[in-house]
DNA sequence: GAAACTATACAGTCCAGATGGTATAGTTTC
DNA sequence: GAAACTATACCATCTGGACTGTATAGTTTC
């Protein structure tokens, strides 16, 4: 009776160990016991712990991806509107999940190249970001700099506290919206 | 009689394995034979696992810490010189010494609280930066977009083409010089 | 100035415990 | 009755790191 599947618990089991203890902690015995399933469970849902690090991933893909381009379909504002939705998804899952990249953070851990995924996604934000109707440099230093305000959360490198963190999002907003002068 | 030391020899070796196999790849056996050390030769620079992690994260500390008040203090312009000193070596960085950031991701994966001294580091470069004379959420929008580019870089994630990592460059340091208007 | 000793910088081996993964037998849910 | 598990035992391999051994450069003692 699987109200909320199992293999949705161990992702979150995966990424809450991540998160708070590092890759080195992240054994299938320990996620197992986090999710609160046996191990023979976690081992049918996830065949190998590297199978669980691509399911780490692609879940974390399929989430930034909801997320973008649901965005993208909502604004009405056509300009901008990819590096707009880019940067309220990045800054909000900063805030809400920050578990979340994790999958990130294990792939490299474990095998650069379960990172594909991502990076294709990611490749093809910049592309879009790029030809967004605003100037192309001006539309990647936004992307970049949210990518950078999502680094310093995750390792803890200068954290801005929340009212300079709201000034640099309002900041980054406007921006991305086409301006008068030059 | 140690011309170019071993500890500098094994600091490298876990860098390079780090950054192309990922940290799970780094094991003590790993990095002495990387280094061309006996395991004993390493234990005897740092008595474990975890030490060795710390020196990563000392001497990635250290080489930043050296460029940017370095690039502060050769800077003849006054205002911005923090935050044009940080885009500056963090550029260089990203490009030249890609193994540097291994220190960063060893540390997340073995024990998180190794990261310290670095985010002190940073939290001291984000002060300044927020006092450099600029307008204190430009400045830090300019920071983190090079950790962005940094990010990028570290994990594949919709990196840039030269032309474009040149131009967003200097449009970053363009930035750190007040302007007239505005 | 030679012998005795110390400190440093490694080499190489060994082992207890952890880990990923297999296997298997049974149980619950739909 | 099949899918989705639980529970547990087991194994081969890897890993950290303790330990012992050794070469050499420098220091002290007489």
């Amino acid at each position: 009776m699987p109200r909320v599947s199992k293999r949705q618990k161990l992702l979150e089991a995966a990424a809450l160990i991540v998160h708070n203890q590092g890759i080195d902690a992240l054994t299938l015995d320990a996620v197992a016991k986090q999710a609160e399933v046996s191990k023979g469970g976690l081992l049918y849902h996830f065949e190998s712990k590297e199978a669980l690090v691509k399911g780490l991933v692609q879940h974390m893909d399929n989430i930034y991806r909801e997320n973008v381009e649901g965005s993208t379909k909502e604004d009405s504002e056509e300009t901008g509107k990819w590096t707009r939705a880019f940067v309220n998804t990045m800054y909000k899952q900063s805030l809400e999940n920050k578990e979340i990249s994790a999958g990130m953070l294990a792939a490299q851990g474990i095998n650069p190249d379960l990172l594909k995924p991502l990076q294709e996604t990611y490749d093809h934000w910049q592309e879009q970001i790029q030809q967004d109707g605003l100037d192309d440099v001006q539309a990647t230093i936004l992307r970049l700099a949210v990518d950078g305000l999502w680094l310093s959360e995750i390792f803890g490198l200068g954290t801005l506290d929340q009212e300079m963190r709201k000034r640099v999002l309002e900041t980054l907003l406007e921006q991305t919206h086409p301006k008068e002068k030059s």
